[in-house]
DNA sequence: CTGAAAGCGCTAACAC
DNA sequence: GTGTTAGCGCTTTCAG
């Protein structure tokens, strides 16, 4: 029934003091209440329920406690494991999350941010890779080139191509590392399963894959970054009949795809056909057979894109690279 | 440079109109305004990148387009799968929503309530399971009851404990149908692997388990609620000797741990012995051997918790009852 | 140490 | 249609 909640002015008046003595009661600013008052305005406002407007408090004060965070699907666990480590580290110092997910469909991204920026958080991660559309970086630049010499601050983590700090993820390096090491194990007839064309990320481990492979040009089969997509793309892969003997997914989730491909197909997983992902998602680190992929240090890295985007801000952009481990499982043992 | 953002006195100001044009302009209202004002409005907003500050707007409208979500452990895919339907249907909405994750302290739940609490949220979503400590109970109603008597909606998806609106999962059901029908294939030593004894989705599911077996009063071992709680608590239960054909871990998580215990002893998954856990996690429903377990709609469920907490508010606390559906997979083959 | 009052950026009556 | 103005709940000078 009570429709209204406890502002500061129902705990002063209840405490019969005023306002700014209520405020100052409250919040330690650095003025002192004198004991007596102090505790008759904590009794007030607990007997009143009042909790603080948080809105209002940043109005007043000009800084919110906040920060945004848009994803490309939080329910990806790439991106869970990135905010999982990132709110962590935001809950430490005090800072609320606000999550955006544009659930796969990049032109969300924009609107998304937008909404971010209403928002007046104390800084915007941006999480999702970035793509090759020109005009859709001009327009995420548009939102946030405002937001930035506002006063607001941007990390991405993905590829440098926003003009803002970002955690640079080394794809290109890391793939590089794992065709090297896999071709070390002997194998001679790669393919790669990719993701959509346009996505920097599948990009650069597709490139960074086929620099490191010492001979052949690998067999490319692009489909969503997905499990879904890491399925299908398999399949086709199978139906066109290439001479294949190793399998990169451009991450572990269509790795985990294509193995399940693979069952249905009776193709024996390594026995006739290696496969190795990117990410080492951790809930798929006991998948049958164990899967080779390149680690990346996704809780960590939540931690980083706040320390970053928080952290001294006289360098403009700021780059941090971030570098992934290749880890050789069962799936890729040696021939 | 530029440490203040372009406020809509300064678009007002730009376009050489009233406040109240320019707001009007810029935000359907009902009133309307003469185009050439409109697009007059509409280019000095470009013009200055103006981003309408969302914390004014709720302070004068008195209402915000937040809802606040409250989670265990946002890294965990049962809520982050949750998390995702919930954004999805918020985005629908739009509104926004701001993520807390208590990082599995409990304790942590009290303060983070408080602060989506001051954040003047339409709606809370408590995603956790509730416990079975009393004065930790009585502690978040002292949070609950004010915000929801000043028109605050709350909504709880878990064990009705909290008097609020409650999607209420039907673990005892699901885990009871699970356990006759894994009885029916003809395993007769069941074990348990629980999670920690005060939560009420372990208590639950246990409990289910052993009201669904016809026979025997299952063994029983206690661990973590996740992938490694599983593998120490089965290890505890091959230690153990105990006599037992099959297995129903608390949670998918908890399995998949188990599984990799076996694993890691020889024992033969199912051939040895048989595993079942409860939620079908969807990264989960790869592995091998696949899991038999318990469906719950969890993107669906963030769905419906919105749904719920924004609907019709004339029935007090509202209960909506969600029931997992048993999957019979590989683990658990006739006997 | 305490109180009065001026905003923070915006919306929504209320006038014209 | 458009402009004026009074708040929304809080912090923070500025006086006492």
């Amino acid at each position: 029934m009570a429709a209204r909640a406890a502002t500061l002015t129902d705990v002063a008046k209840e405490a019969g003091v005023s306002l700014a003595t209520a405020s100052r009661a409250l919040n330690g600013s650095d003025r002192v209440v004198r004991a007596e008052l102090h505790d008759r305005v904590l009794a007030a406002a607990t007997r009143l329920g009042y909790s603080p407007n948080a809105q209002a408090q940043s109005m007043a004060r000009g800084s919110t406690d906040l920060v945004g965070l848009l994803v490309n699907d939080i329910a990806d666990p790439y991106f869970s494991t990135i905010a999982a480590g990132l709110a962590n580290a935001a809950e430490e110092q005090g800072l609320l999350v606000m999550l955006c997910s544009t659930a796969g469909r990049p032109e969300r991204e924009l609107e998304l941010l937008g909404a971010l920026r209403r928002q007046r958080g104390r800084a915007i991660v941006i999480a999702g890779s970035r793509t090759s559309d020109r005009s859709h970086l001009r327009e995420l630049s548009a939102q946030i080139d405002p937001f930035v010499s506002s006063g607001g601050r941007v990390v991405a983590i993905s590829e440098p191509k926003l003009q803002v700090d970002t955690l640079v993820v080394d794809n290109r390096g890391g793939a590089r590392e794992l065709a090297s090491e896999i071709a070390a194990l002997g194998y001679r007839k790669p393919a790669i399963l990719a993701g959509p064309e346009q996505l920097l990320v599948s990009q650069d481990r597709k490139a960074g894959f086929a620099e490191g492979w010492p001979s052949a040009e690998p067999v490319v089969v692009a489909d969503e970054f997905s499990r879904d997509g890491g399925f299908r793309a398999m399949h086709r892969l199978l139906d066109s009949g290439a001479e294949v003997d190793c399998v990169f997914a451009i991450n572990d989730l269509m790795a985990l795809g294509a193995m399940a491909a693979c069952r249905e197909r009776d193709v024996d997983v390594p026995g006739d056909l290696a496969v190795a992902g990117f990410d080492d998602i951790s809930t798929l680190r006991d998948v049958t057979p164990e899967l080779t992929t390149v680690r990346l240090p996704l809780t960590e890295m939540g931690h980083m894109a706040l320390d970053l985007v928080l952290g001294d801000r006289t360098v403009k952009p700021r780059r941090r690279k971030v570098r992934g481990e290749v880890v050789l499982r069962e799936s890729t043992p040696a021939r």
